[in-house]
DNA sequence: TACAATATATACAGACCTGTCTATATATTT
DNA sequence: AAATATATAGACAGGTCTGTATATATTGTA
């Protein structure tokens, strides 16, 4: 049940809040726990009362990033196109609105997913599931678009998404995103 | 001076190579300097009168890293193909033989610049480097292939060269290669 | 063989990290 | 207003980490 006022954000919110910022900006794994609570003015056992372990944070960090990326991306495409080939192409956009923050630095996916390195950690998976969606996200785009070879040409367009984001976040570049956006352009194209 | 016969490798030697594989497999946060000492069969004060600290033996490793990743690429471009056109294509088939070892693990480099994440880091700089000798690399090949607007072409080809890395390692998949030769090769066709 | 440089084993200081314990305070609900 | 759940502050246990210190052994060289 919602509260319907309150004077600040619940301490659970408060500490995805702080870990978002710093988990993001810094990795998983340099962040402790101290920097956590001091970051989110919340007192250390209620920390642990509301997420059993600082695996089990990351977890819930990432897996609330997956709701914000579905709800950010497609309301973004939406919103730039409505045919669903233009769509495709407008994704390029909504990644070089995103590559363009000051604060960008890279997939907290891709990252989490090299900083934990051990798949049977809890947060591992979501990462995993993460580009398995994106995948689905352009496999649907690409067939609602009609173009042949479906799964070859979703598949291209990840390598190009993937790659726009890797390109970006090591040149601190936004420029990668049209530079994709062409590409998939031209490949769309040459399938048609 | 190179020595000529000795028991076994010099103890510098067997420190880069235990890091090698430690730091590639786990990551250069996860893995500490006693597993190291452990694996590579040294003396701490050993390790520490080689390198004057973690930190720069982290950025030692990736420039011996750096080292051998041109070696390899080139040798096996070079055998692969001769026309700067068809050696732009063995890139990926060169790929494709990385991503297909079974200690694949994604880009040293791409990794390391994440989990450092501080441009201060002595190897952070290595890792940005090395996407730019890359750009260089495809920038010569395109050259030489005497396609129009190679800026862009290279840059294009280097947004599909990590994407795959990505991808295949996320997919802990091979076939992110042949799929990015494919697009690499319609986005060379169009643009010739 | 004698000397100098390098490697070894081991202990340890100091910092940091996660997670727990305790005792007190603040909200919320009955 | 009383009772119950949640938050706070801070100490601390137990572990890990980097880097240093010390004392002994091994290697290469003159």
């Amino acid at each position: 049940m919602a509260k319907i006022k309150s004077s600040r954000p619940s301490a659970r919110d408060r500490i995805l809040a702080a870990a978002s910022e710093l988990f993001y900006q810094e990795g998983v794994q340099s962040v402790g726990i101290d920097r956590i609570i001091a970051e989110s003015g919340v007192a250390k056992m209620s920390l642990y009362n509301h997420f059993k372990s600082k695996d089990a944070l990351i977890a819930a960090w990432l897996q609330q990033q997956e709701g914000n990326w579905w709800m950010w991306l497609r309301a973004t495409v939406e919103r730039l196109a409505t045919d669903p080939g233009d769509r495709l192409l407008a994704i390029f956009d909504a990644l070089q609105g995103w590559f363009e923050q000051a604060d960008f630095r890279g997939c907290a996916f891709i990252n989490s997913a090299i900083e934990l390195a051990d798949a049977d950690h809890p947060g591992y998976r979501v990462c995993m599931d993460h580009q398995q969606a994106n995948f689905d996200y352009l496999l649907d785009l690409v067939k609602a678009a009609e173009l042949p070879n479906p799964e070859v040409m979703a598949q291209q367009l990840l390598i190009l998404v993937e790659g726009a984001i890797v390109v970006a976040m090591m040149q601190r570049n936004s420029e990668a995103a049209m530079q994709a956006k062409q590409a998939a352009a031209v490949l769309i194209e040459a399938n048609r």
